[in-house]
DNA sequence: GAAATGACCCTCA
DNA sequence: ATGAGGGCCATTT
């Protein structure tokens, strides 16, 4: 049983990689947007260790998770090419465009 | 148990 | 854009 505070991580991951398959190729979601709609608002970091674990294979496209600022992950060097591969714009700077990729978990609004 | 660590997030200068 | 500083929280030293 889990005690107060304490996190089935095990349980938590296969949340984080649940919703990460459900982004589209082409689009991208965030460590804190992700933690928002597993339950856990103030686990984003948790969820970045749930990524680091992740096998780099096509189950799971953890290429689409980038942090708030749209900046790809710090020990995944090939993220970047693999989202411009889908299309993915970045800014001069090395930034994700998240005004025109970020995921809308919702989809109120398909493309 | 204290301290350090990390695919984070936010604000301010 | 870049960097500093504070906040965050489970895991690992």
């Amino acid at each position: 049983m889990m005690l107060g505070g304490e996190i089935d991580f095990s349980k938590f991951c296969a949340d984080v990689y649940s919703v990460v398959q459900q982004v589209p190729a082409g689009k991208v979601v965030t460590y804190g947007l992700i933690a928002r709609l597993i339950g856990y608002p103030r686990h984003s970091r948790l969820v970045g260790r749930a990524m680091a674990i992740t096998p780099h294979d096509f189950a799971v496209p953890a290429w689409r998770v980038v942090n708030a600022q749209g900046r790809t992950a710090p020990i995944f060097p090939q993220q970047r090419q693999m989202l411009l591969d889908e299309g993915v714009t970045f800014t001069k700077s090395g930034f994700v465009n998240l005004k025109a990729h970020l995921w809308n978990p919702f989809d109120i609004f398909p493309d």
